[in-house]
RNA sequence: GGGGAGAUACUCAAGCGGCCAACGAGGUCAGACUGUAAAUCUGAUGGCACAGCCUUCGCAGGUUCGAAUCCUGCUCUCCCCA
């Protein structure tokens, strides 16, 4: 019994941030084990915006450890919530989606968490189920349950007020909602992100109140994006769940030095002894394992070994890749500047972009530099190879 | 209800009548180097078939030879007082 509470015990622990608290943590196991009743642990989402990315997988991940070991996982889809906006973390007012938006978000949602999670074994739920119900006077009951103060004296509001950035009404609600959202489910525990543990505890406080047993909440880091900062979809610096083996690859190679060790613990499952061999080794060695293993778990190993060879032959050998995309010749005539004949094939944004990329030297034609913008290029006879920059290749027919 | 402050490019943020397509930082892109799409360094970063031209500084008008900068109205935000 010890030593599978201790087991549990140290799947909960990996890569968390705030545990609140361990004790009651292991009562509960105990009483799971004697009662043969899996934990139920509560996750809510967010469907604000559609696509999930690596950030959202660092939860979702320990949540697949925790199914695993056979506890029942409920996922709120927070469909309500979502028309308010989580403001943790937030120095802005975030937009107020409609219900429709939120509908059609929903189902992207659910598929792209069954990339990590066993849907299955899965209990989804949408608060707007009990929200719905909810009329104006019990939500005036559930906002006397939290005090202006305590809400004010939270970072991002402080942050918020000093910048003199507006603060909704309703954002003082969202705590209040997700901490409902548990009185509703009855679980035992909640997971959150690292900005998430006034909302959880929030639902501790609720859960108290109402004479349940108050949850165990505990939080995951956020992780870096691969610009350092936060990874979020508005940065432009995340990898997404469903994004093709190759550029899921190719993203983690370019992920910054530092970030590779809490990658390591929070995305895979590799042993924390084996990860410290890794690091001490060569930083690129560790940093290609690091991605195949990512690839690897959203997609298969076999995807993981292409594109590892692919990756290599692209950036160490310097050849070329092997699947390059073909387009025929855009236009009626016979001839354009490269600046415009880049455009055309998108790949330039502007002619402006197109100049400069050609300028700065960054397009080769069939291999050579070429840096003037408005060198005339003739439709091919049967084709010819474009590269712009390390990345972008694009091979040209006559059409 | 009264008084004050503010809205600038992807983000933050200068500029407060001509020298402004708009300082600086981040991001992004390109180049060099390398260990890689790390790190570091350099450069570019509104559009246009581009030594020129065109459109941008919350929105709409106005003053002026000339406005991001001044005036009027509108929209939105913040602060103080009530």
């Amino acid at each position: 019994m010890k030593e599978r509470i201790a087991e549990h015990l140290a799947v909960f622990r990996r890569g968390v941030v705030d545990l609140i608290d361990e004790k009651q943590l292991t009562v509960l196991l105990r009483k799971s084990f004697e009662e043969s009743r899996p934990l139920r642990v509560k996750f809510g989402m967010d469907p604000s915006s559609p696509d999930l990315h690596l950030g959202h997988a660092v939860p979702l991940m320990k949540l697949r450890d925790i199914q695993d070991l056979g506890h029942q996982v409920v996922l709120i889809v927070g469909d309500a919530t979502a028309m308010v906006g989580d403001p943790s973390g937030r120095n802005k007012l975030r937009p107020q989606l409609t219900r429709a938006e939120v509908e059609l978000n929903l189902a992207t949602y659910k598929d792209q968490a069954a990339c990590v999670l066993d849907i299955e074994a899965t209990e989804i739920r949408q608060n707007s189920e009990w929200f719905d119900e909810m009329n104006f006077y019990d939500v005036l009951e559930l906002a006397g349950r939290m005090t202006v103060a305590r809400m004010i004296e939270r970072d991002t509001f402080q942050k918020r007020m000093q910048a003199q950035e507006p603060i909704g009404i309703h954002e003082f609600l969202y705590p209040l909602m997700q901490g409902w959202d548990s009185v509703e489910i009855a679980n035992d525990v909640e997971l959150g992100g690292n900005d998430q543990l006034f909302n959880l505890l929030v639902g501790r406080q609720l859960q108290e109140q109402r004479d349940m047993c108050p949850q165990v909440c505990f939080t995951m880091p956020l992780i870096n994006g691969l610009d350092g900062r936060k990874m979020s979809k508005s940065y432009g610096n995340s990898i997404g769940l469903t994004e093709a083996p190759g550029e899921m690859f190719g993203k983690i190679m370019a992920l910054d030095d530092p970030s590779m060790e809490a990658w390591f613990t929070l995305l895979t499952r590799v042993a924390d002894a084996e990860v410290e061999t890794l690091l001490a080794g060569h930083p690129r060695e560790a940093k290609a394992r690091l991605a195949r293993e990512i690839v690897t778990f959203f997609h298969s190993s076999d995807a993981a070994d292409v594109a590892s060879k692919a990756f290599d032959r692209q950036f160490r050998d310097r050849q070329l890749p092997e699947n390059i995309q073909t387009e025929a010749w855009p236009v009626d005539g016979d001839e354009l500047p490269l600046a415009i004949l880049l455009k055309e094939l998108g790949l330039a944004k502007s002619s402006s972009e197109a100049r400069r990329l050609v300028q700065q030297g960054g397009v080769r034609l069939d291999g050579d530099i070429c840096q003037d913008p408005m060198q005339a290029v003739l439709r091919p006879a049967s084709e010819f190879l474009l590269q712009v920059g390390k990345r972008r290749f694009q091979r040209v027919t006559p059409r």
